[in-house]
DNA sequence: ACGATAATCGAAAACGTTTTCGAACGAAGG
DNA sequence: CCTTCGTTCGAAAACGTTTTCGATTATCGT
């Protein structure tokens, strides 16, 4: 291992020039920084970051944090297209990803602060929150650089990147309702989420818009998960037999009830349309090719990780991002 | 920030002490002992890791190294699962992991051993690594702790972990035999890869034991991806009309190549039984559900994982582990 | 009571940096 | 020639640990 040390000797100056020339101060001569430099490069002369970070208390890493790799099983491969998003924004910004799970009760031992400090991370990207976690409190008013995925927190050190959730629920909606639905029911995620507030409110401004009567015993709370779709599929469908289209919080539910459909014979989309939402890639290759809106995930993941150290480089204050969607129609719409 | 100077302080100790109580030397009072646990605990002591890392010149993070992201754009998620199987044994081991991405100019620029050194990591698993890729002489004589992913490397500190693809190759196309098909065309990956010698391996010495003749003809090379076997669909089933089977070397060739069928009329597993490899969730959402072989990339990786820190802790030497392979018969092979 | 042995502790060096602050030197101004 | 000032350099402290090794005390056998 060569040290900073090794460059001076072999440069014949000492330490404090070879520190100096390298983090670019002022009072080097012109000669002696470039037979530094020269020597430093002949050497292979690399920091030691352990070093230099002990020192200035800072480390060029920033966390991904979220509950656990079990929960976010990676069926719908939205959690790698956030991995994805944020290492590019890490790497154009030079910055390394290190990647942590808090499970409920690892956030119940250690405080978020506290952990953040322990791992000497500059800053955090945080993603599947509920607002019921015990990190959520502690997150909106800590000084640590960090934004949230999925939500609209803003205050001085933490920022949050979302789709437009009510803008893509209501234009989804529209979109069903240009094909002439008017009875449209909604598959919601967990009541508590915000995502799932967020795309109610669009799904219902869609319909005031448009005078149709908001009903609510068409539209149902279920978690997110295909399975949980799956099985509210029978009864939803034999309760509400006047609903033409569904417009489901997820993907994922919206196959899972499309399963059950094929297997108790409702045929999609002719007797009934389905709407699905993020556009995971599954959604591509069931038959029929599920209609949806798409979340730009890897771009939104950009988008935090930049803003995060925008925070922390340039001392901006968090804000909320919104980002575009776009509905994409495939099979499973059909015109009334 | 608590210091362990801040904790001898008050616990009326050395630092010395209190560092070596934390550390579980021997040399330390039972009732000292007492004393600086309960100080530390009331001052909610953390040890700072870099300034621990530094003087022990070592830390306790591992690398996941694979070529980019991009190419393993995550329609397969197979590179997912294998990060939740590191981090899974990660923090089983009370390690970090932090992830990387080499592209080819970058393996150029700055020598494996070297990114290893700078970066601190005391391990790396590495997947999605070429033959011919710079890294890959460096990596099997290197002196630095590294496993890596579907090769059969093993030497004195580099290991490797990858499914029987020979075993599992050859019970795959021993299955399409016992359905009673004779004339069994392949669809390999790039033909340097090491996975797919020896799954192209697996399928002759399938053949043989079973007295049927290797038409080398209906086997050909393409690169894993979804795109190339949907183009060479066409060709292949007018040049191979007698084929009544296809073993595909990956799921997403099978796919791709089951998605140009339904367009060009040719149905499965009527006209032709199509049996995949890997079994990425697509393959149970597909229609006819994908028969393919199965290969366990959590515990695979979480394997590569124990190893890796084996080795760099227990400083076993590298080896070759083969993990277990499972068959599942969907929908797309037909019994003749 | 004496030396030997064991148990417990702490001073200090070290890890590889950064950064403060003063020293040395030459040039310029009077 | 003396003062002042700017430029360039280096000694040393600091960051928070670990670890070596010597010092101190206690115990014990004789």
């Amino acid at each position: 291992m060569v040290t900073i040390k090794d460059v001076a000797k072999a440069a014949n100056v000492s330490v404090t020039v070879v520190s100096k020339t390298l983090n670019g101060y002022s009072d080097v001569n012109e000669d002696t920084r470039r037979k530094v430099l020269k020597v430093a490069e002949e050497l292979k002369y690399t920091p030691n970051m352990l070093a230099k970070n002990l020192k200035q208390k800072v480390t060029k890493s920033i966390a991904l944090i979220f509950s656990n790799f079990e929960r976010a099983n990676g069926k719908d491969g939205v959690l790698f297209q956030i991995m994805s998003g944020i290492y590019a924004a890490a790497v154009d910004f030079k910055y390394e990803v290190v990647i942590y799970t808090r499970s409920l009760s690892e956030q119940q031992n250690i405080s978020y602060w506290k952990f953040c400090k322990d791992h000497k991370i500059a800053g955090a990207v945080v993603t599947g929150l509920k607002t019921t976690d015990p990190y959520f409190q502690e997150i909106v008013n800590s000084d640590f650089p960090c934004v949230v995925l999925d939500t609209d927190l803003a205050s001085e050190h933490t920022g949050s990147v979302s789709t437009d959730n009510v803008g893509a629920a209501k234009v989804a909606v529209e979109f069903l309702i240009s094909k002439n639905h008017r009875k449209i029911g909604m598959i919601n995620g967990h009541e508590f989420a915000v995502v799932s507030r967020q795309r109610l409110e669009g799904y219902k401004a869609a319909l005031s818009e448009q005078d149709i009567d908001f009903d609510p015993t068409i539209v149902v709370n279920s978690d997110y998960s295909e399975e949980s779709a799956y099985e509210l599929a029978d009864s939803y469908l034999q309760e509400h037999r006047d609903v033409t289209a569904i417009f489901f919080a997820s993907d994922l539910m919206a196959i899972g009830f499309m399963n059950r459909c094929r297997e108790i014979g409702v045929r999609i989309p002719e007797d009934i349309s389905i709407l699905g939402f993020d556009d995971i890639v599954l959604s591509s290759y069931t038959t029929p090719k599920l209609s949806t809106v798409r979340q730009n995930f890897h771009k939104l993941a950009y988008q935090a990780c930049e803003q995060v150290i925008h925070i922390l480089e340039k001392e901006e204050k968090g804000r909320h991002i919104m980002m575009p969607f776009k509905i994409v129609d495939r099979e499973t719409i059909k015109e009334l």
